[in-house]
DNA sequence: TTGTAAGCGTTATCAA
DNA sequence: TTGATAACGCTTACAA
């Protein structure tokens, strides 16, 4: 072993040809003869070759890289969204820099500012620190994936079908009382805001007696727990009589409701149906295998990695910025029937 | 704006300075005049500079990147931790490349190969794919997580004191007959292995009459619901007259039988007391807040990244090679006492 | 305190 | 089909 690291340099020397036709070698073997291939290819066996793309991004100008920033982890549903990026590495070849969001803009900004200094291609941003404009004015291609996004292209659930579905379901099942419980002003421009509106104008349009229950933004999961508890009690004692369809705007909510009525009566009264949203696996192992409008995660992330190639073809081609007008797109939501409806 | 992206050069020739200063005032400012340092900054603002990590990274060899190989995201646990590991950018500033095992060993090492053309620092490795003595070979640092680890310095808890932890808790509590559910033939030589033993040592040293059930290898969540119901009901049969402690291998099991119990019985029986393993947070989110053994997240990175930093610094003075004796630290569990105790 | 020049390991251009 | 040579943008002796 002459040197820890052998370079194209040292294949050349080996072998006796240039440095260039050791790239040439790589970059397109035709051009080498296949005697002289074999030659080199033994050279690279014997000096126990390892490509260095430090240098290649140098040359070229591509990194390969992506850069992710996800709110958090303990939310399954990023969890599960992460897993499939990390994994569309076989398909695509895109390694990922991943980025775990603090809710501080700044620290935010710094996350962006790190991933261009690396030059990744490109940018999926599940976090909502940073308004989408910001995240346009980086003149990175860039998908956001469920947050607002005005000036950039998403990739989003369709969560107004979500809703109606929801409702339509509840309805059919023979609820009489249609209940909502979703956060507290939750902003008009950002795609869980459509859960909402497509139940109620379900809920109008036919005439369902219904109802929204609002928490308000959880300091954590204990706090959320609690103020779920409170908005059960007060669902419980306001509607006894009647058959209760509750649409709870994430599964994690629907299972402390579940949770909660299992802990007093030992079952899911009768008198009670349950609908979630996300349906990541986990939703499937609560008490009771969770009836919920499911988000495909595998669709979300092909559609994001096909237009985010889109904008990095399109970049390097046009030399700048990603297309002239952000592309949204919807996938349709599956509704999961299990055993809570 | 003369170019999308201005370099030293750039810098250079606005402010009349060689690209040397410029580098200067990056790397050792004070090496430069108060006044000319303004000069720079300026130039700096109105070019609208970025760094550009790569080129700093040829000429400099130093990535500020780590590998990390987690073998899933769909178990709480390795979500927990890599958010943990992302977030300790603020402190130590390494970024991470992350992928997702796939259980090949073959990709497995495709993944290890980009990682070494990007030229890590380092490597964490939590996937258990590929055996350790592959991973020692690699002339990189590395650290091992609750995997086998003979030949690479790791972190883990300390499992052992966790079963008897365990074990003590249960028998305290008025428990007569103790009970274990593990994975079959599980290896000897991986951290996890030490829950069993530290749990059986105590039950033979207090004469604690004992069993232990096995569940084979699981193809997917729902196949392990199965297995764990069909021993839950073997332990139902076997001793309806006793008290029976149950310590299952991690949350999972444990959850999954105490909705086993819910749903048959509507509540957690008196008879039966159940305690598992991890602790993450979704544990206490449970139809009962679950006793548990947990592992101390936040400790075993830090440690991990201790370590691990240790060694690329090792790395950097003499030349090559981690360490020449692997360094394996133990961070002790934390009994959680809950509502299934 | 500043500048010159060589180098990091590739890729790209143009001759040969 | 091959090879010189010049980039890519930064760091680092060494000299001024």
């Amino acid at each position: 072993m002459s040197r820890p690291n052998p370079t194209y340099q040292d294949i050349a020397n080996y072998t006796g040809f240039s440095k260039t036709t050791i790239s040439r070698y790589f970059n397109r073997p035709d051009t080498v003869t296949p005697k002289n291939r074999a030659k080199i290819r033994h050279a690279l066996e014997v000096l126990d070759y390892k490509s260095n793309k430090v240098a290649r991004i140098l040359a070229k100008g591509q990194t390969e890289f992506i850069g992710l920033v996800v709110p958090n982890l303990y939310l399954s549903f990023y969890g599960e969204i992460l897993d499939q990026f990390l994994k569309s590495f076989e398909k695509y070849g895109y390694k990922f820099i991943v980025f775990s969001g603090t809710g501080s803009e700044e620290t935010e900004r710094r996350y962006l500012d790190e991933l261009q200094a690396y030059h990744v291609e490109g940018l999926i941003v599940l976090s909502h620190t940073l308004p989408s404009i910001q995240l346009a004015s980086l003149g990175l291609p860039v998908v956001a994936i469920e947050r607002e996004d005005l000036y950039i292209s998403s990739v989003n659930t369709d969560n107004y079908a979500g809703g109606v579905a929801a409702a339509r379901h509840l309805l059919q099942i023979g609820c009489d009382m249609l209940i909502h419980i979703n956060k507290d002003e939750i902003d008009s421009r950002i795609p869980a805001y459509g859960r909402r509106e497509g139940f109620l104008d379900v809920c109008r349009r036919e005439n369902a007696e219904h109802a929204v229950f609002n928490y308000v933004q959880e300091a954590d999961y204990a706090d959320l727990a609690q103020q779920t508890a409170g908005i059960l009690q007060e669902i419980i004692d306001t509607y006894p009589a009647r058959r209760k369809g509750l649409f709870c705007s994430n599964d994690t909510i629907a299972e402390m409701v579940l949770n909660d009525l299992f802990r007093r009566y030992g079952k899911l009264p009768e008198d009670f149906s349950i609908i979630g949203f996300d349906g990541t696996p986990s939703s499937e192992h609560a008490i009771l295998p969770l009836s919920t409008v499911q988000q495909q995660i595998g669709l979300l992330v092909d559609h994001a990695m096909e237009l985010l190639i889109d904008q990095i073809r399109h970049k390097k081609e046009t030399g700048f910025a990603p297309l002239s007008e952000p592309v949204h797109r919807m996938i349709p939501p599956v509704l999961k029937l299990r055993s809570t409806t």
